[in-house]
DNA sequence: ACAACTACTGTGCACGTTCACAGCGCGGTT
DNA sequence: AACCGCGCTGTGAACGTGCACAGTAGTTGT
């Protein structure tokens, strides 16, 4: 299968040893943690390493700690996601520099098609890594129940619909959020305020909703909400079906960013001028929002909290605590769309 | 540092062999190629594999054969790159995707800091992975040196300045394809064209401004050349510098599709239309491009190609080939800004 | 009949590390 | 004098796998 191996020249803990005049034992108790070990010992170890070059071989180490020292990031989302909506690189980022800092570093896997989830299940479940990163907002899919069932520290990335309490989870507050948002709308004098939900089987599509009819009540009558899919395409779909059953509204809140940005380029294409004729308001505080004309209104995720709660959710659970959420406060954020 | 460690359950090769009344080094055998064993024999070790759920321990193979079974996915820009500039994304993406097939997981690491070069490089000498898909812009970054020196397989993604030859790379022909660009640009009839350009210590800043030159000769003079950063906060920098030293510009090749989106806001707000006024042509065929307003006439890079030109020039160095280089071609894809 | 070959199987060893244990010298207490 | 605890050190035993080697039985060739 493989040509010839080279003459492996790698310095061994033996090496290091034998460089040290001292045994193996002391050598790894020199490196990991330090205790017991007299002052002499420990520099001759030190300057042995340096001289050799030594690095500690992690397959060995793993095969006894029975520790892979790396955790999964899974994205079951369909993989176009990942590029086109600027959320996941930026839970990707964050989480990969959280860890890295730890020295831990972090293994992409995808699960968005059957052969994908299967394998990538039975790669967790080979004990490959030492727990998961699971970044899905649809519910249903079966591999959340089979990571769980593995008895593998999981954290996800937003309430796992119908895992609530079994699973760890870090996320914003989508229904305060959605409220903030809302709330602004009126204070801006708007009425007429529609929405653009996420998919109904996500947690932020069912909580942005609800915030938005926290604040409506009555006022949220059936036309004035339609439902998208996180993409831009579907926010200009969505934002078409609005404007064709409530030419009248003046403000309309969009559960993501990216979906806003499609929804505004509609807007603009049916004449209507933004804010004055109809107020936008988002979702995220993703890189869109500022690149979007007029900038967006929008609901920041505290993105860069979320990633640092999930990374030490899982941590946490990888030293054997039991799995808990994390939810973090929005803020709103307002531009020249409102 | 760790918890109370649960009782290892995990079944071993040992377990399925006493299942399948056979001996461990047949197990292995029927696991891994299955050469010389009986039918008897690998009917009885796969029901075996299948009662008691075993997975191999992927700490112990790589222990013995030498082998990570992992590659590393290195990203030495700035991290913000990652989620402003959809490219890094398509090409993370593929990579993953193409190697998932083949069962080897993608490691995630940064090197945009000098903290985090170190750590990435102490990382990958440890012995963590296979091999290295580096994807760096920019020259100069010793991180390619340390690699080199460390005898570890690398890949990296553009043409790596001042190491042809030495290390293996995967790139798009960009000077062919700026010249495709500038050759559409005056077929209609533009005659004033300006260019914005990369970094000029990035491959894809000499290439394109290289082919620019091919087309244009004598035409291409200096006050209509800026250059930018592959931002599209640069790319806004740049087009304003350009209006301002050659407001009779009737066209501009941009580098970069993320920089084209930036020059056609400030081509906007300068009051000029696009393409009646100003024909702008962009670099990638990323994303961004069906979403600008107009729709961006490209020059299509083959990320699809590319990454698994990567992926296959890193298996083979893997293998014990010696690096080599592939150069990939480009397609103009006309759209509304032209 | 004997040797040679083929197809298959079992066993010992090595990979490089951590961990538990025992041993050592030393000073202080019983 | 015997004992103990303490700080430090060396040693053997795992961890689970793949591979080289030797060995077996059955078939073929001379």
């Amino acid at each position: 299968m493989s040509g010839n191996r080279a003459p492996r020249n790698r310095p061994t803990i033996h090496d290091v040893a034998a460089a040290a005049g001292v045994s193996r034992g002391t050598v790894s108790r020199a490196l990991n943690g330090g205790r017991n070990v007299s002052p002499a010992a420990l520099e001759a170890v030190l300057k042995a390493v340096r001289t050799t070059g030594y690095v500690a071989n992690p397959a060995a180490r793993s095969l006894v700690t029975q520790r892979a020292h790396s955790v999964a990031f899974v994205l079951t989302e369909p993989q176009q996601r990942l590029f086109e909506d600027p959320n996941f690189s930026i839970l990707l980022q964050g989480c990969t520099q959280e860890l890295a800092e730890l020295d831990v570093p972090v293994l992409l896997m995808t699960a968005s098609t059957e052969v994908e989830r299967k394998r990538t299940s039975r790669f967790i479940a080979a004990g490959h890594v030492d727990g998961v990163l699971l970044v899905s907002s649809h519910t249903g899919n079966p591999l959340l129940d089979e990571l769980r069932d593995s008895g593998i520290p999981v954290v996800a990335c937003g309430k796992p619909i119908g895992h609530e309490g079994q699973v760890a989870y870090a996320a914003a507050d989508d229904r305060s959020g959605a409220r903030q948002m809302v709330e602004h709308l009126r204070s801006r004098g708007r009425r007429r305020i529609a929405t653009i939900t996420g998919p109904p089987d996500t947690p932020g599509g069912v909580e942005r909703l609800a915030g938005y009819r926290d604040v409506l009540g009555a006022d949220a009558t059936a036309d004035l909400i339609a439902h998208g899919d996180y993409s831009r395409a579907g926010g200009e779909a969505a934002m078409t079906t609005l404007l064709d059953r409530a030419p009248d509204l003046d403000a309309v809140f969009v559960a993501s960013d990216l979906m806003a940005a499609g929804a505004l380029n509609v807007l603009h294409d049916s004449g209507r001028r933004v804010p004055d004729d109809v107020a936008v308001g988002g979702f995220d505080d993703s890189s869109i929002a500022t690149s979007t004309r007029p900038a967006l209104t929008t609901v920041r995720q505290p993105f860069q909290r979320i990633t640092r709660e999930m990374v030490r959710l899982l941590l946490e659970q990888i030293q054997g605590e039991p799995p808990a959420a994390s939810i973090l406060p929005t803020e709103l954020v307002v531009r020249a769309s409102t």
